[in-house]
DNA sequence: GTTGGTGTTCAATTCAGATTGAACAAATCC
DNA sequence: GGATTTGTTCAATCTGAATTGAACACCAAC
């Protein structure tokens, strides 16, 4: 793990200004902590510093990347709740603009990502109980145990503290 | 963003117990969402499940791994406070374990993971201030401002959040 | 000194997952 | 109906990060 360097990973905007670009290099550093695609926080940033909605060719053209991964990326930010659609009266293309609202961005990663793998990981730490128990050697299986209930409690740990993360984030 | 999926991504480990497999797959996937390489996982996982300390050698044969992944692995570990080296006086050779205690093994992700991104984006954010203000049309000046104050106040929440966090799964 | 055991480093390789782009809907206008 | 505009899908490709493995450093024993 190398320690996290600045400047590092920079791409070339020609379209957009430097603020856009200084807006958009922060969100793809976030997105990538929390393991998104680095297109997700490319376009979210671009919309987030926008004062005016955007359409998905605005940002194909803008942020230079494909309308696949536009499309794709515009989809997974409305799934987390971080951007919306918009249809304008002018124009049957739609609009879409960041919600910057923050408790509703923590909702929806803990919604599409967190709590997926906790259940996940409580699915496997079910099946993990019964091969245990039926170990030869007891002090083994004491053991294996102890090890299983104690990944048990993070799992609850891990449920109770998101409701509190929300609820501190949330203003 | 392809939904979370069961049984996806399994790896042999021929040498390995049923248990010990299904508890590797668990720090696998566990890892994978805090964004850290696969084989932090699959050592984590042998060690927490192992009743006695392994060296490096072990963790090479029974995971399969190269004995390179294993001591970058082990080093990466010991950093985020997740494994300790363990002198035997038998041999001349170090044995780890895990450290299970879930109030330092959030500490150390804290302090390694997530407190340099925090900084990083302070910097960012800084600079960002900066190039907003010089800007001509005072409409838009007010609304990046606008945004940036956002951004430094998430950035504010973050910092609160940590110790809150820490706190709560701190028994 | 030399030899053997133990662990680290880092350039080369591999691999998972992100991105592309072309084919394909779907909706609107003529 | 066909032509055009807008957006989606998904196999193929590309890219960056993880892993390898061989060279190297260190140290203990002899």
């Amino acid at each position: 793990m190398p320690p996290v360097r600045e400047e590092d990973d920079i791409r070339e905007f020609p379209s957009l200004g430097p603020i856009e670009v200084q807006v958009i290099q922060v969100f793809v550093d976030g997105v990538k902590v929390l393991g998104l695609p680095r297109s997700l926080g490319e376009i979210y940033g671009l919309l987030f510093i926008s004062p005016e909605p955007l359409s998905l060719d605005d940002l194909v053209s803008l942020l230079g990347i494909s309308k696949g991964s536009a499309s794709q990326g515009l989809r997974s930010l409305r799934g987390l709740g971080a951007v919306r659609e918009i249809s304008m009266e002018s124009s049957r293309r739609a609009f879409y603009q960041a919600d910057t609202e923050l408790k509703r961005l923590v909702g929806g990663f803990i919604r599409e990502q967190v709590r997926p793998h906790l259940e996940s990981g409580q699915s496997k730490i079910g099946r993990l109980v019964d091969v245990a128990g039926d170990h030869e050697d007891p002090r083994q299986r004491e053991f294996f145990e102890s090890r299983v209930k104690q990944l048990e409690s993070w799992i609850k740990k891990g449920r109770i503290v998101l409701p509190v993360l929300q609820k501190v984030l949330g203003e």
